[in-house]
DNA sequence: CATGAATGAGAATTCATTCAT
DNA sequence: TATGAATGAATTCTCATTCAT
C-alpha cells in the first residue's frame, strides 16, 4: 500500500500484439536454450525487452506459456511443409523433398527438438488438450497417404506402407542425429557438426527412405532369416 | 545408560557403497524424470533414503552427481549390448539381434533417454571430459565394422556401409518412437504405447535396417531422380 | 468512413458520477470481503465495470478509496438509524429498536463490519481526521442521551447510565456474534447462522440490554463492592 | 546449479524446536499486528531471528503457520482460563472473575482479538478442520454449565440461561470495546485507552453480565461476594 | 472521461549447498 | 559416516500505480 515508485520509462510500445510477440519468441528461445524447467522467466522478460508482469499478463503462468510456445512451433513447422507443396510433386521427388525439409527443418530450428524433448518430458500434457494441434497434424498425414498412394499407382513404391510409421522414421533419422549430436560426437569421437558430416547423413538418410519405400525387385526368400 | 532412540525413518546402514548406490539410483529416476533442472536434490536424498549431507559427500555437486549419472547409464548399456556377444552371430542376424536390442533396451529403459536429451541440452558438457565413456564406444563401432564386413564377405550386405551411420540409423528409429511417443500420440491420435503398436513398430524399424544394409539386386539407375 | 468498433466488456457510460459511484461500490464490496489487505485493485475494477485508471482518477489510491468506502459505510448506517425517527417513540421501545435495528444492519451487512474490523487493525488511521465522521456521531450520542433521559423521567430506566457505554453494549452483543460467527460455530459446535439461532440470539440481546436499562429495584448501595 | 555462496553464520542454535519456537512467536506478533494478508513471511522471518527456508521447513506455507499460530492463540487462552480453576469458586465470583479475566486477557493480548477478526474474515478456514481445537472446547461449555447451574441451586442466578450465549456476551461486552478501540475513539471523541475509561467499562460490563444472570428478587445481602 | 498496456518493487516459495552435531 | 537444521540467493508470480493513446 505504502505508495510505489513510478517507472523508469522502458520500452512502452504500447502496442500488445508486439509485446505479445517479442514475449513468444524470447521464451521460445529461452525455452529451447534452456529447457521448461531450466528457462527463467526473468530471462525471457529481459529478452523480449518486456518486464514480468506482461507475461504474466498476457500468458497465465510459465506452463501456460509454455503451452502458446509448443502451440507456435507446431504451427510453424507444419506451415513450412504446406509450403512445400508436395502434393504437386512427382511420388519421389516429394518424399525426397519432406526428407530434405524434415532435415533442414531442424537443422535451421535446433530448439524445435528440444522443444519437443521438454513436452515430451513432461508427457505433453501441455499440448495434451490443444485442439488447434489435433487439427493441424490431421490434413498432414493424409497428405503422405496420398503419395504413397501416387507411387504405388505409378508402380515406383512398394504398396502397404502405413504413412505414419513412414513419417516417424523420416523425422526419426534426422531428428536423432540432432538431437544427440553432442553426445554422439563424444562418443563416436566425430564432429558432427561439420558440413562434411552433415551433407553425408543426409544423403544416408534419403537412402534409408528410399529403400524403405521404393518397390524391390529383392526376392522376398531374401528376408526369412529375421527370427528372434 | 538406557540404549539412545534410533534415528527416525533414515537408513543409518554405515555402508557406505550402499548408500553411494543407493544415492546414484535414486538420482538415475529421479534425473529421468524430471531432466536435470527439474530434478531435486531434496527428492533424490528421500528416494534414497539418505539425507543430503551424504549427497554432497559421495558427489561434489548435483552437477557431478549428473556426471555419475551419466557414465553409469553409458557403462549400463554398453554392458548390456556386450553380453549379446554379437560377434558371434550371423551378420544378418547379428544386425536383427541388435535392433531388436537397442529397441527393448529403450522400452525398458525410457530413462536412458531422457538422461540423453538432458544431457544434450547441455551440449554433453558433463560427459565431455570423460575419458571412460569415449573407451567404452571405441570397441563398440570395431564391433560393428566387424560385422558390416562379415556380411560383405558373405555376401548379404552391401558393401561401403559406414558402421557409425548405420548404428546411428539403428537407434534412431527405435530412440525417437520412444522419446515422443506422448507428442506423436497426441498429433497422430493413436495411443504408441499400446502393444499393437509396440510390435508393428518393430518390425518395421527391422525391415527398415535390412533394406538399409543387405545387398540390393536394384538397379542403380532407380536412384538417379533424387534432385532437390 | 464506418464506425469505430466499440470497447469491449467495459461500461463506458461517459456518466462521471455513475462510474465513481460503481467503483466506491465495488470497492465496497471488495474491501468487505478480503479486507484491505487483501483487497485488489485490479478486482474492484474489474467489479465495477470500470478500469483501474478511473479508480486513481476518483480517488487518489487505495488507502484513499477505502477512506471514502469507510465514510460512505458510517454515513450509511447513521443515515438509516436517523430514519427510525428513535426521538417520536417511548423510551423503552426506543432502545428496543435500536437493538433491533443494529442486530438487522449487521445482519444484513456483514460488510460493514469486516471494513471496521479492517479500519481499526490498521488503528483507525483512515478515519483519523475525517471531520465528517466526528461529525456525524455528535447527534447521535445526543440522541441517546434524550433517550435515557425520556426513560429515567418515565420512571422506566435506572439512572446514571452513560450513552456511550450503552451504545457500546448494544453493538458489542450483536456484533460480536456477526464478527465471530465462523469461529464460534466450529469452537462451540452449532451453526450460529441458523435463523433459530439468529432469533435466539436477538432476543437474549433485547434482554440484556433491557436489564441493564430498566429501573431495578435492587437497592443501589448493593453494588458497590465490585472493585477490582 | 552454479554453485551458490556460502553463508555468513547468523544465528544457527541448531535448536530445532527453539526456532520453530521463534518462527510461532514472531509469526504471531506480525499476524496480530497486520493481519494474514498484510502479514510479510520476510517480516517473520527477520523478526525470528531465522530465514525463510525455515518458516517453510517447519511450516510447509503462510496459511498453515497461519492456523498453527491459531491453535497456539486459542491454547493459550484456555490454559489461561482453566487456570482460573472457577469451577472452585462460588458462581457469582465466578462469573466476575471470569469477565474480569476475559477483559484483561483482551487488554494484555489484543493480537488474540485480531487473529480471530482475520480468521474470521477468512470464514474460519484455517481451523476448520482442526480437531485439537474442537476438543479444546467441549470442556469450557461444561464449566460454564456446571457454574450456571450451582448459582441457580443457591438460588442467585436465574433459571434457563444458555452458556453459550451467556459467554457471548461475556466475550462481546469486552471484546467489541477493545476491537472497537480506534474507530470508537475518533467517533466518540473519547481516548478509550485511558486507565479511567478502561476501569469504567470493565465495571459496567461487571453490571451488565451480572443483571443478565442474576435472580432478579435476591435479597442484596447475596451479591457481596464480588472479590477478585 | 476512459482504456488497458506497461512498470518495477515486492511477495511467497523453492532450492542447491553448507555445517554443527 | 550420517543427520537434518540452517542459509540465502534465486525463482515464480503479484500488485499498486503510472501513462500513452
Amino acid at each position: 500500500m505504502t505508495s510505489r515508485p513510478r517507472s523508469k520509462t522502458q520500452v512502452q510500445t504500447r502496442d500488445p500484439a508486439a509485446t505479445r510477440n517479442r514475449i513468444l519468441k524470447a521464451a521460445t528461445e529461452e525455452f529451447a536454450k534452456r529447457g521448461l524447467a531450466g528457462a527463467r522467466v526473468d530471462t525471457i522478460a529481459a529478452r523480449a525487452k518486456a518486464n514480468k508482469g506482461m507475461i504474466y499478463h498476457y500468458f497465465e503462468s510459465k506452463d501456460s506459456l509454455f503451452r502458446a510456445v509448443m502451440e507456435k512451433a507446431y504451427y510453424d513447422i507444419r506451415s513450412a511443409e504446406r509450403a512445400l507443396e508436395l502434393d504437386r510433386m512427382e511420388p519421389v521427388a516429394a518424399i525426397v523433398c519432406l526428407v530434405k525439409f524434415t532435415w533442414n527443418y531442424y537443422l535451421d530450428n535446433p530448439g524445435f527438438i528440444t522443444l519437443l524433448n521438454s513436452e515430451n518430458l513432461h508427457r505433453a500434457k501441455h499440448i495434451a488438450n490443444s485442439a488447434i494441434i489435433k487439427e493441424m497434424h490431421r490434413p498432414f498425414v493424409a497428405l503422405l497417404q496420398t503419395i504413397l498412394e501416387r507411387g504405388v499407382e505409378a508402380g515406383v513404391f512398394r504398396d502397404g506402407i502405413d504413412p505414419v510409421q513412414l513419417y516417424l522414421t523420416i523425422a526419426a533419422v534426422s531428428y536423432y542425429y540432432f538431437t544427440n549430436r553432442f553426445t554422439a560426437s563424444i562418443i563416436f569421437d566425430r564432429d558432427f557438426t561439420a558440413p562434411d558430416m552433415l551433407k553425408e547423413r543426409l544423403e544416408f538418410n534419403i537412402e534409408t527412405i528410399l529403400s524403405i519405400v521404393r518397390c524391390a525387385k529383392t526376392p522376398a526368400s531374401s528376408r526369412i532369416e529375421q527370427a528372434a
